[in-house]
DNA sequence: ATCATAGTGTAGCAAGTGCTACACAAATTC
DNA sequence: GAATTTGTGTAGCACTTGCTACACTATGAT
């Protein structure tokens, strides 16, 4: 019983890393199968069908994902919300996060499409990063001030993957450095 | 000679239109011939292979994203950042616009993804906004408020995807309402 | 021990992918 | 007018896609 959820879970973490480093979008069975060291076959008789296989993949990524925030900077309240979104913004740009940013990227594309399962999973993980990011303010900053810099964060990973750093490193200094009293 | 030019930029704009409504990286040959009226066959003919189809494609896409912002919204300096902020805003969340957006998210994704042709487009497609940006400013504003200000709207359209516009309009209150003196 | 169920390997199908070979017509060059 | 280039239709190739049919084994319940 219990191991075969095991197998599954080696599966999705397997096939996790897979899709980090070649792309969420373009992944199709037998090589998701080939990462995960099991056959198409398998994929489907486990999950369904593909898009059973990729709904339980991104809710794996959701969880690396946070987990891996969580691990990059643990909660700990900064001294100000551009402290804070420095800190991230260097947690993201690292090439760490460079494979998750990508998928990130992927699944927003997808969510534009309309792919309703990419869709849910973006806003889940937005919510859940909103928390974390108000976790980490200033006792007192509000909801707003999260959402408003986890804006800027999301402009600054499009920026930083179309060569505009520039761009990106501007909107966070703008918001580092002219703060509301 | 000038026929046949004028015939690709006919394939071309049947082609965009096509993109914009069913996706960029996702298009096939076949269908884009399909929508253009002609045959794949002859679409390698003309454009030597799919990438050379692509190529073309990113090319009137990014002359018909730029003529569109033109139209939508004519040349003449905003009252404040803010204010040209919630415009653009204003035309990106437009029903017209919603495939041009949709179209934008797949080329920062490819770019992302390392897909030189996407990127190369994707950073040029930033340049021309800048500038577009710069010239809608109030007199005085430097670079960085443009770039600030774009970013900020790049994070607007990844929270429209995922269905957090909530997110989007705060950092749009906050770009607004608490500028530097 | 029997028998049903869960799980797996092999093989393959129908559709779609980018692209090409080949034959042929139209236009252009000499 | 002959020869050559340019353009186009038909057909198809080799490959990948998601998924399935079928045969088989391991495992569990009775």
């Amino acid at each position: 019983m219990s191991e075969i959820k095991a197998k599954r879970e080696k599966w999705l973490a397997a096939m996790a890393a897979h899709v980090v480093e070649h792309g969420l979008t373009t992944a199709s069975l037998r090589p998701l199968a080939k990462a995960a060291g099991t056959s198409d076959r398998m994929l489907i008789y486990h999950f369904g069908d593909k898009d059973g296989v990729i709904g339980a993949l991104l809710e794996t990524l959701a969880m690396g994902f946070t987990q891996g925030l969580d691990a990059a900077l643990p909660e700990a309240r900064f001294e100000s919300p551009g402290a804070l979104l420095h800190s991230v913004v260097g947690v993201m740009r690292s090439p760490m996060a460079a494979g998750y940013a990508r998928v990130w990227l992927d699944i927003v594309a997808a969510s534009a499409r309309g792919e309703l399962a990419y869709g849910r999973t973006g806003g889940l993980i937005i919510a859940g990063f909103t928390e974390w990011v108000l976790k980490r303010l200033p006792e007192g900053e509000d909801e707003d001030t999260a959402r408003a810099l986890l804006t800027v964060l999301e402009g600054t990973l499009v920026m930083d993957a179309v060569g505009h750093s520039d761009a990106a490193d501007a909107a966070i200094a703008w918001f580092s450095g002219d703060r509301r009293q």
